[in-house]
This record gives structure tokens, C-alpha cells and sequence, in this order.
RNA sequence: UGGGGCGUGGCCAAGUGGUAAGGCACAGGGUUUUGAUCCCUGCAUUCCCAGGUUCGAAUCCUGGCGCCCCAGCCA
């Protein structure tokens, strides 16, 4: 394949500061996420951004929660979003930290600012917030507390902290420009009271820092020299800097805007994904269809796929939606060297070979990959009674149909030639119940002594040795490629056909072997992963990752 | 005449004054015991538009147009 990766905007920025000596100890970035709902393939793009500029630059990447909101944190998240990272193939060493472990440093920091005489006690309540902030186009007005004094400031912020004033009566507010065209520098609220538990810091705090004071001290707390964050941060970088230009901090880290993804035929934004979990579009977090993580996962996408992905879609300022064929190309671009073949046929249709005797049955030799010999290979029984794929019948085939018909030859993988003499039909309702065919024993692995050709090689199992098996056929989500785009209710666009199961399965009997997790390629049908909870050794449960391309499909289409 | 960003093929994306990389998709063809893989081939006389500078412009200048983000005591 080609490994093309692209020198993006990040890159040379991280390489000119380490061309001018800017970072002397190495670079260091983080992936600071909010614990507050799962990861999806969106974080992965920043995920696989921050430690990859680390590992590539010999730099470090920390794991920072950003956890000064109680009212929306919960344990459980920072637990699935670790695993996430870490499945997702980074590591973070020692360098787990916690915006909520900062908080009296970032109250010490908060002082400083009132000594300064840049911050101030603001006793206006939210909705006059409002209005003295003015609209994008009108000027805001200074709050009449605007001008307390520094003594004063300092008495109120540390009553505040003690728990004198109900949540919402006084807040802490940055004395930057009430008329700033820059919204976010009109005065800034930096520390609210709110009377939640922190479900790490318990009940210690009843003041919370916000967002824009907090991130860039801990960057800064933290050494970080490159702070990587979205597009609608970039309006935020002003007064990230206004904190750091203000305060005596450790280092002076940079903030730097990226466009973050979107993928066509989902959605990225958590509302949705919740509202899709809660409102039971989808069975779980984790259901196979979600772009979470822990969905895609257990649909069978492999760590390395994503990587490859997100490395694939660049890294610029553009919006820009993913065409859905980019991730599916790198699960197949992996899987299709990776994956062991196996054979099953999930709709079946009889086949009965007449002139083979009732009672044989052979084991055959098949290659676990064909392009690859060290994969080595199994044997498969066979015998008078098998299965094939419905879809591999048609009683009057157009000439291009390269598959089984009356009177027509095709291989069976691994096996023998074989020729439909008869078709079997329900007398009722005509439905096709089985076919009678010849075998040639001269064909016996797939090639014919006398050097003749068949169009079509099918896929079958052996009635007797076939084991059933649940498959779980996936397509997209969502009917449309944009659904936040058009006017209508975005739910409207769900997919019906987005989960189809089917019971009737049948495995060669090595599938039964499977483990949870392991993936496979299904011959002629696509590649498929033991799903990672309902896999039971009587039981098995395929997840189907993608298909195969199919050009005959295709032709079908025009 | 609020501020901040972004506009290169169907989707991504290189390119930063010297005559449009690459990937995905798509379309042909070859190999093939998966209609898969693999291998060739084709796919922007043109870079949002209009002027200008220059021997030469996607790249520089001017003026338009379009799209995204911001008015949480969320992150």
C-alpha cells in the first residue's frame, strides 16, 4: 500500500519551533476530554493527533480529564474513555491528569488575578449577564461592580470558596473589555458557585472554575507546547493567552485550531448520539452502527484501521464531511491481509449431489489466504447434502451471471465442478427448496484435468458437518450522507434496513473455534468479527464489518 | 462596515511565483479456485468569481461572492 502522509499545518508548526529551539525539553501535547459521554471516531482524529505528534516528534502526550463541570461528570466516563485511548493503541504512562486535581492551584492563580486588580466579584445575576454583554453587533456595558475594589474582590472570592453565597448570587469575573468585538473578552465569568459534588473532588469545592481559565493553566501546569484543540476554540485563543500573558505560570503553551471531523451517513455531536441511545434508535453505546468507539469496536473495526483513517483524512482548517467509502477502504485495506478466509453461507439453499455416494464424506484442503502460505491451511468436510448461498441460484440466469443455473457448471471452492440437473420447487408457492446436481470427481480441490473453465467459484458448506450460526448484517445508519444538513428532523433519516439479523446461519465447523473479537473473512461476502459480548461457543454471533466490494452487485444497480 | 476562520476534481488533500502530487470514489483493461485481492489505464487546459501586478499567478495585490464558528455562571 502507500503510506503517504501528508506534511500538514501541525507538522510544520511543531517542526519550526523545534528548528528555533522553542522546545528545549521536547514537545508535549494532550487529549484533555470532558468526562462526560463516550469517545467516538471523531476523538480518534484528535486522539490520534496529539499522541501522534508525540511519538513522532519524540515528544509526550498527557491524558488530561477536563473535569470542572460536577453537574455533568460521572467516574464511569473517565473509565470507558481510558479504555477507549488505550484500545485505540496510545498510552499515556504516568501522565494521567485531572483538571478537578488543579483546583486550588487555579483558585491561588484566581487571586492573583483580583491582586492585580484583573478580576473582579460580579454580583449580576446570568440573564444580566446577558444583557450587559451586548449582541454580536452592539458593545457590551461594564457591570456596576465592574470597579470593586482589589480588597474587597479578595474578601467576597474567599467567601464565595466558603460557601457564604448561594449558587448563582456571585460569580468571578476576568476585567478584560466590555467592549471587545471579541465576545469571549467581554469580561469573562471564570469561577461560578455551584453546590455539586464533584464525583472526584467530593464536596470540598462549591466554586468551579471554568473552561477558558482552566484549560491553558493546566497546559501550562502541565508543560504542554502545543495545545491542539478545535475550530471553535479559535476565538477562545485570545483570551487563552490574555491568562497566560496575565499570571506567572510554569511554561507558555500554544493553542492551535484544527477542523474536526465529519463523517458522512452519521452523526458526531453528542445530543444526537444520546438522543439515539436514549431514544432507542440504536440498542446501546456500543451498538455496532455508532460511530462510538466502543461501537466500532465491537462491529469489528480494527485499532489500526482508525489510525490508518484518521491519517488518511488530513489535518487542515477546511470543513469538510468524509466520504463513509474512506473508512470502510481502510478496514478492508487491513483486514484483506489480515484476515483468515472461512466459509458460510447466510442464506441457505440445498444442494444435493446425486451421483456422490450416500455415505462419503471427504476432507478437503483450503488455504487460510490465499496470497499468503504462511497462513496456512485447514480442512473442510464434504459431503452428498450442501449448502450454498441462495443468491448464487437463479433458475433463468442472464448470460453475465457467472454462478449455479440449470444446466450450468460452477466450482465449488476447494472442492469439485459441479452441474445443476434439477430444480427442486415448493409445489404450492414455487419457492426454489433445493437443487439436484452431478459432480465431477475428476475436479476433486477445484481444477479440472482436461483443462476446462468455469466463470463462477461459489462458497458452501456441508449439511451434516455445517453448524447454525447468527450473523448480524450492518448498513449505514442513516439514509442520507448529511443528516444535520437538509431542513428535516435528522431522526427522519435513520436507515431502516441499517440492522438486518439472520438466524439461519450456517459455519464450517473451525468457526465454531472462534474468539470473541476475532475476525474473519467470509468468502465472496465480506469480512466479519465474533461479536465481543453475545459470542457463545453454542451460540456464535458474527458481526458483519463491511462487505466485499462487489462489481456483479454494482452491475445490478445500473 | 461585529469578530474570528475557511474556499484546489464527486469526497479528502499536496502545492506558498515557474506552468495542478497522492488517496478515496468512479470508469475501462489484465491476472485470478473469492465477480475479492493484485496489476495497469483513464479521470482539474485549471485552483470560488472579477479585475490587477508579472515573461510567467492556485500561489502576490484589489474588490466581490459563498460557507462555518461565537451573544453558557457548558466544554
Amino acid at each position: 500500500m502507500n503510506n503517504s502522509t501528508t506534511t500538514h499545518f501541525i507538522r510544520k508548526i511543531i517542526e519550526d519551533d523545534i528548528a528555533q529551539g522553542r522546545c528545549p525539553a521536547g514537545i508535549h501535547t494532550r487529549f484533555p476530554p470532558e468526562p462526560n459521554g463516550y469517545l467516538h471516531i471523531g476523538h480518534a482524529k484528535a486522539i490520534c493527533l496529539n499522541f501522534g505528534m508525540a511519538t513522532e516528534y519524540q515528544g509526550k502526550c498527557n491524558l488530561r480529564f477536563d473535569d470542572t463541570n460536577p453537574e455533568k461528570e460521572d467516574l464511569k466516563y473517565v473509565e470507558a474513555i481510558q479504555e477507549d485511548v488505550r484500545w485505540l493503541g496510545f498510552d499515556w504512562e504516568d501522565r494521567l491528569f485531572f483538571a478537578s486535581d488543579y483546583f486550588t492551584r487555579l483558585f491561588e492563580f484566581a487571586v492573583a488575578l483580583i491582586e492585580q486588580g484583573k478580576a473582579y466579584v460580579d454580583a449580576l445575576s446570568a440573564e444580566q449577564m446577558r444583557e450587559y454583554r451586548g449582541t454580536l453587533t452592539e458593545p457590551g456595558v461594564d457591570s456596576p461592580y465592574r470597579e470593586r475594589p482589589v480588597a474587597e474582590n479578595l474578601d467576597l472570592f474567599r467567601r464565595m470558596k466558603a460557601g457564604e453565597f448561594a449558587d448563582g448570587e456571585l460569580s468571578l469575573r476576568a476585567k478584560i473589555d466590555m467592549r471587545a468585538p471579541n465576545l469571549n473578552l467581554r469580561d469573562p465569568v471564570i469561577y461560578r458557585i455551584r453546590r455539586t459534588p464533584h464525583y472526584r473532588a467530593g464536596a470540598a469545592w462549591c466554586i468551579y472554575p471554568m473552561y477558558d481559565f482552566t484549560h491553558c493553566l493546566s497546559d501550562a501546569l502541565e508543560h504542554v507546547t502545543h495545545s491542539l484543540c478545535s475550530l471553535e476554540f479559535e476565538d477562545h485563543r485570545p483570551l487563552y493567552d490574555w491568562f497566560i500573558d496575565n499570571l506567572d505560570t510554569p511554561a507558555r503553551p500554544r493553542q492551535y485550531e484544527f477542523a474536526r471531523l465529519n463523517l458522512e451517513y452519521t452523526v458526531l455531536s453528542k445530543r444526537k448520539l444520546v438522543e439515539l441511545v436514549e431514544g432507542g434508535y440504536v440498542r446501546g453505546w456500543d451498538d455496532p452502527r455508532m460511530p462510538t468507539l466502543s461501537g466500532l469496536r465491537r462491529r469489528g473495526f480494527t485499532p489500526h484501521s482508525l489510525r490508518t483513517f484518521c491519517a488518511r483524512i488530513g489535518l487542515t482548517k477546511n470543513d469538510t464531511w468524509i466520504d463513509a467509502s474512506m473508512l470502510e477502504h481502510a478496514i478492508r485495506d487491513e483486514l484483506g491481509v489480515t484476515a483468515p478466509r472461512r466459509m458460510a453461507v447466510l442464506r441457505p439453499l440445498k444442494v444435493v449431489i446425486d451421483n456422490y455416494p450416500d455415505d462419503q464424506e471427504e476432507l478437503l484442503d483450503a488455504a487460510n489466504h490465499p496470497q499468503d502460505p504462511s497462513m496456512g491451511t485447514r480442512q473442510i468436510p464434504f459431503g452428498k447434502v450442501l449448502y450454498i448461498e441462495q443468491d448464487d441460484f437463479m433458475e433463468d440466469a442472464p448470460r453475465k451471471f457467472f454462478r449455479l443455473a440449470p444446466g450450468r457448471e460452477v466450482r465449488l471452492r476447494y472442492a469439485y465442478f459441479i452441474t445443476c440437473n434439477e430444480v427442486i420447487k415448493d409445489a404450492a408457492s414455487g419457492a426454489v427448496l433445493e437443487l439436484r446436481c452431478s459432480y465431477d470427481p475428476a475436479t476433486r480441490g477445484g481444477n479440472a484435468p482436461d483443462g476446462r473453465k468455469v466463470k463462477g467459484t461459489l462458497h458452501w458448506v456441508s449439511a451434516r458437518h455445517a453448524q447454525l450460526a447468527q450473523a448480524r448484517l450492518y448498513d449505514r445508519l442513516f439514509a442520507v450522507a448529511n443528516p444535520d444538513q437538509g431542513k428535516q428532523d435528522w431522526k427522519s433519516c435513520l436507515n431502516p434496513a441499517s440492522l438486518e439479523i439472520l438466524d439461519d446461519c450456517l459455519i464450517e465447523p473451525d468457526l465454531t473455534q472462534a474468539a470473541p473479537e476475532q475476525r474473519f473473512q467470509f468468502e465472496r461476502l465480506g469480512y466479519f468479527c465474533a461479536d465481543r459480548q453475545d459470542w457463545q461457543p453454542d451460540h456464535p454471533v458474527f458481526n458483519r464489518i463491511v462487505t466485499l466490494r462487489d462489481s456483479w452487485a454494482k452491475m445490478g444497480k445500473r
